[in-house]
DNA sequence: TATATTTTTTGATAATTATCAAATGCAGTA
DNA sequence: TACTGCATTTGATAATTATCAAAAAATATA
């Protein structure tokens, strides 16, 4: 499928936030997020969770490179990824996922094209993935996993609204309150570069901002 | 559902194109986008075409108004409609449809709360409309169904991608250029206050920006 | 047609952020 | 500790766009 007027455009999408108050082992914290987004049968979620891998990666280690059709929808456990892309000489950031949250690259995860991102680990990461193709096959056979589905996507399409509204009326100074809010952590493990473009202003400016007052 | 850090955003998604070189029926215009977007049975069509109304609206009328539910997923026939908000004093234009595409305020469709959105008819306007309720059900029954509205879903969420990029990354100048490429008959339909505000840049930037060279 | 109203354009100025360049700070290592 | 490389900050300037105000053009109305 082509999408008139703009090829290779992907988003990553964070479909969950750090339930905080007591630790769970990542296949637990997993489990977590995805009844939090569609509450599942105990039977449901069985299945849907074996259709599930754990690896890990070292920090800088590739999960996806620019180029290859992405197969994976990503779920990273203590740990953080980056997933990014080449404009003009410039790296963007497209999305930081930190500590129990999904991501994955839309526009190759769907339509099977290769991935314009790339996504490395920022730090040593557990990395659970699924396979586009499991989870096309699961959805034929669970009327569950089909609506869970169904709801990340949704969920992602908002997520998407949301972070459009923020670029396009929030300045500097707002957008990054919005992530020391929303994500205190990432400022605190992630170089500033990689936040400054994340947010869609330079480094220097980010660097004033947060400097300011 | 609650998305955390923004309430009420929406979106509104143009799932297809105009295509040019015969006239056809509103209904049938309608049952060629839906094919182009996944193609169906004949059964499956006229099941899904089943749930569909006809309605149409006075230019100035409203197809929703801000404040509530909106229970539609909508495709406009040969005209215009206009989806838009308050923010702070100031009306932004969300999203332009026009002749022959699908539009819906996702949030409030998707979560069931009021709309942020208020969408009206810029010209006499046949206007098709599909009951979030009636599409759920549906879904239960036919795979068919359920699959061609996840192909929606994430076509929309691509789009909005890359209007997200479009803004990011784009300069007044580029975004009009977009635009004109994309769907000339816009500027010669539509206020140009509305499309300053689609544009994401004020009426002054747009005027200049057209008037160049 | 003349008048009123709305839309669009033009001008001057201000605000925000990018760009380029250099200085400073910091971490790891010999 | 001193050195090296990288990350961050600071400074000066330029580019883009918003804002406010007014003029001009287009459209609607009497």
């Amino acid at each position: 499928m082509v999408v008139p007027g703009c090829a290779g455009t992907h988003i990553l999408c964070k479909f969950s936030q750090h339930l905080p108050g007591h630790y769970l082992g990542t296949m637990e914290e997993l489990v977590a997020r995805i009844a939090q987004m569609y509450p599942m049968s105990e039977s449901g979620m069985a299945e849907f969770l074996s259709i599930w891998k754990s690896t890990t990666y070292e920090k800088g280690a590739h999960l996806l490179k620019a180029g290859q059709v992405s197969n994976y929808m990503y779920f990273v456990g203590k740990g953080a990824v980056r997933i990014y892309y080449q404009k003009e000489e410039k790296e963007i950031t497209e999305w930081l996922a930190l500590d129990y949250n999904f991501f994955f690259s839309i526009q190759s995860f769907f339509q099977r094209v290769p991935s314009r991102l790339a996504i490395h680990a920022l730090e040593n990461s557990e990395v659970f993935m699924m396979h586009h193709d499991d989870l096309m096959q699961l959805c034929e056979q669970s009327a569950e996993t089909e609506k869970l589905f169904r709801k990340m996507i949704t969920t992602s399409l908002i997520l998407s609204q949301i972070r459009m509204e923020s670029i396009q009326f929030e300045n500097a100074h707002q957008r990054y309150q919005r992530l020391l809010t929303s994500s205190p952590d990432i400022l605190k493990r992630v170089p500033l570069s990689y936040i400054a473009s994340f947010l869609g202003i330079t480094q220097e400016t980010l660097s004033r901002v947060r400097n300011a007052r």
